[in-house]
DNA sequence: CTTCCGTTCATACTAAAGGGTGATTTTGGT
DNA sequence: ACCAAAATCACCCTTTAGTATGAACGGAAG
């Protein structure tokens, strides 16, 4: 974060840098070869080259690297585990008496989504998502929601 | 690394073409505008925005998409033997490149663990568990702790 | 011996989560 | 039709999480 940070300030005083000392050279060309007109072709040759690169060069440095993570599941037979991934400890779930929509709600829970999204998600306020986390808080004997997740996990209720 | 200068090759082609069709284009307008001794700098300023844009966009069409495929391997009942406990998907865990106390943080985090109760156990400040969790959200590209878990389970670096 | 990185911690702030209470509206069952 | 449970939402308030920034320190590598 810090590092990231520091590299793009030292990016950009380098860049200030450079594009001073490119100034200075361009103006110190023009003076010195303007005069033979036939040196213009490659004068503005040498432009638009050192300002593709520089452009090249400010586009990678300052871009973000822009990583998407794809996520590709691949089932591998495995001695024990359950098959499909997962079935529901109905004997543990019947015991804490959740209702649908808590059930929900802890589903979307496992997910990592915010209450926010899982209000958008479900069409419901914030405040009713809330309610029912509180509600899924109180029957689970918690008091986060990561702990709800790992719980819900460990009785088997979510994969 | 390969498949960039694959890239870079066909693109230098088209690159090529753009940049003479430019030369062309510039050493038209100079015969039509040049006339005007005056215009000079603003014409050379005009060109280095020009290609410095350029570079940009060939630096952007350059730049591979970047799109890291992670598979992971899950786990599938099989008749008889032992049940499997977790393996760690030493691939994934080597690319999120978590130092050892991000790591630690996150496997209590796992646990539903809060801050303060991780700082507790691992006998640091809050704020340093703080610092350590926002790593971790960079490093996993996620923006609350339980979206972290469950990518981490996803990803098969946390049971 | 610098330089970089990881670890530690702080302060200040914003955002999200959670607790408590009360209220209205569905809805399913007798 | 009536009742109880579920579902919905609101307000207020506290706590926890998360962001941003900066700084100090020690170890490892060059």
């Amino acid at each position: 974060m810090t590092s990231k940070f520091l590299l793009f300030n030292r990016h950009a005083i380098l860049y200030g840098i450079a594009l001073a000392l490119l100034l200075f050279l361009l103006k110190w060309l023009e003076y010195k070869y303007m005069v033979l007109t036939h040196a213009q072709d490659i004068y503005i040759g040498a432009i638009a080259l050192v300002f593709t690169g520089l452009g090249i060069w400010l586009a990678t440095k300052l871009a973000k690297p822009k990583v998407e993570t794809v996520i590709i599941e691949k089932e591998v037979l495995v001695p024990g585990a359950p098959p499909g991934g997962f079935v529901l400890n109905q004997k543990a779930f019947d015991k804490l008496e959740l209702s649908n929509r808590e059930f929900e709600v802890l589903q979307w829970m496992a997910k990592g989504m915010s209450n926010q999204e899982i209000a958008d998600q479900m069409f419901v306020s914030l405040n009713t998502i809330k309610t029912h986390s509180s509600n899924i808080f109180l029957k689970m004997d918690v008091k986060r929601r990561t702990q709800t997740v790992d719980k819900g996990r460990q009785l088997g209720i979510i994969p």
